[in-house]
DNA sequence: GATGAATGAGTATTCATTCAT
DNA sequence: CATGAATGAATACTCATTCAT
């Protein structure tokens, strides 16, 4: 028999399988997942799999191709029209909650999950991976410098700020993620966007005593 | 046959199979090590694992439990007896440098490595390695708090800036490990320590404008 | 879509289809051909094979049927008017040389190659290839009987002798084509040919010496 | 569960799967013939295979390698100590008569057909045969031309007058075997060699008319 | 303790063939 | 005629695990 009756176009039918495997390999992870698993997920059998990706590790990255939390939302927050007008304090802080929504959203969560767990070990993973970030990264590090000019925010390493800002955000939604730490899980997500731009901005060194005239 | 002469006491031989299987393991990956590798590596046949060990996967949970790399050194310099007398400055950064030193060591990367690709997809593991990242955060975190209550630092929740820290400091180290992002790895570990500190002791905002007395 | 605009006659594309298959079969064999390799190769798709052909072993037949690189040529010179008027030593050694040049001509090689493969496996393609070399060694034989009856060949048995000088050629062709044996290449075609008629006409035993009259 | 109970020594086992694979190959052809076959032939399972073997092809190749119809039985009798002194005509009846037997006996032909076959698509087989070939092969040259050294033959090239009564003998087999020349069965063994020999050693030629006296 | 032969379930991948369009 | 999406059966190979010796 060749195809059921009815089939979708085929563009569609790409995408069927390709929503199918993020969704197994989000469950199971890549060598847990099962070309059958997937077939039987995305509706199809396992050989049509191979008519639209040449393996396993090609429907793979397609996958992560496909996948982009950050992207969007980071970036446009980053450079929409107004964003160097904006107080650092203020869109930093929107920033941050934005990333963690999106980290943390039910639908990306066991996906980035994933990824990072291949990218550690598969370095082809890891340059999409990677790429992914440093979008975000630049994009912030990019951020941080034009407000160095204006003279709004001090003269540190615009890339290894935003780095750490970065890297401060994912470890920890990594850490509440895998859901063991029960100190972090307490926190609420603006909780920690606060604690982290204050610290950010004001630094942890106690203000200097205000000048008392005498 | 049974053994070629006389072998190594039970012990002796529990850690001569443990060892080979941290190598195998940190180069191969859980699933890609196969316990004939880990044997031949060991010396021994791959039916001695299990005279040892349950399986394969207690094996592996032997090897990380084994592994350390942050745990005496951080631990160490932030109990040492007289390290709440030491400015802050100077203290973070020596700390830094010491976790970046250990953390891209050739001895610790790949197991770390392993390890982190390991924990995110089985929980089991994760406890494992979060237990072992707790440690360095609460004991930072509570070093954090005694030079807050001082009036050393400003009081800003330990514990998350402490993650905060943390997080900077992995995340960056994973990026470079995975070594493809050719900005991050131009800097040395000492110019990301200094600039981690200066961010977080002195934050991003431009320092008050000398107050002049008229 | 059906075809892209007005494709050739039927007979045409049969043979178009016929041509691609019989080179993808010689490079990559009978089971190593795909039937996607042939359609690429035809420039068609696999589903119109089947217009054609009932599957891929009949395509193959067909293939087959079409290959004779003997029939022509060799019949052709056994056959013509005044064959039988030449000297056997003459017609013979002509024989052979157009033989080896067909047989090694780079456009018959790797496909008589493929051919013999298969009959070695398959009985019906044996038949095939049988039935030709049969139509050679029968011409053959015909042409020695003639000659004999005439008196210009000694009555040895027609058919076993056409048989052993056709064999002697087609395994010395072999060898050379699997190209291993490194003595076998060092004669040229005109050599093997000499020394083959040279052996047959006047065998390997010494001429009696010459009759010596007191 | 382990082994089933009492199995035969490491080595006798490989020669068990050995037997089978030759068995299984020779009916089925090296494609044809499924690891699962060969095992349930050899009465182990399948995995059991790859303990002694590398993959399919290192199967195969063993079976190759062990088969040597020829070898012993040709070169037996032309190295034997007063084979220089029998008469050619006695000495190549026998050789001849000893090769159609070898290659017609029950037990090597089926495997020296699928030897042809798989030479024919695989050089690494195609170097194995032919060094089987042209040991036969030299070895009849070597005797040619001792005989030729002391003026009982003429002196025409023994390496090609050896591979052409070699090819002339296989290819007649070959064609035998194949079995669908109808002319070719009706001969016996002797009387193919009888008639090999003959032409070979007495050529085709008419002998010279008897010498009369005055 | 130690060996390594034996197991067998499990998986990615291929490809001839079909058929709705 | 022609397409190419869809099928699904078939197969080589892997490897954790067991256990008789």
């Amino acid at each position: 028999m060749a195809r059921i009756a009815d089939g979708p176009a085929s563009e569609e039918r790409r995408r069927q399988i390709l929503a199918a495997a993020m969704g197994v390999f989000a469950c199971k992870g890549y060598t847990g997942a099962t070309n059958k698993d997937i077939a039987r997920e995305a509706g199809v059998t396992s050989g049509l799999i191979y008519h639209y990706f040449a393996d396993k590790r090609a429907l793979f990255e397609a996958v992560v191709a496909e996948f982009n939390p950050l992207a969007g939302s980071v970036t446009g927050i980053l450079s929409a029209g107004d964003a160097d007008d904006i107080a650092p304090a203020v869109l930093l802080r929107r920033l941050v909650i934005t990333m963690i929504e999106r980290l943390e959203g039910v639908e990306y969560l066991p996906t980035f999950r994933l990824m990072m767990g291949e990218a550690l070990r598969d370095p082809e993973i890891a340059d999409v991976l990677n790429a992914s970030s440093r979008r975000v990264v630049t994009a912030l590090a990019d951020y941080l410098g034009r407000q160095q000019a204006r003279g709004a925010l001090r003269p540190l390493d615009p890339y290894l700020v935003a780095q750490f800002l970065f890297g401060s955000l994912t470890t920890c939604v990594m850490r509440r993620a895998l859901g063991n730490d029960p100190t972090l899980m307490t926190y609420t997500g603006e909780r920690i966007a606060a604690t982290l731009v204050e610290m950010a901005l004001g630094g942890l060194s106690p203000a200097p005593p205000p000048v008392t005239l005498e």
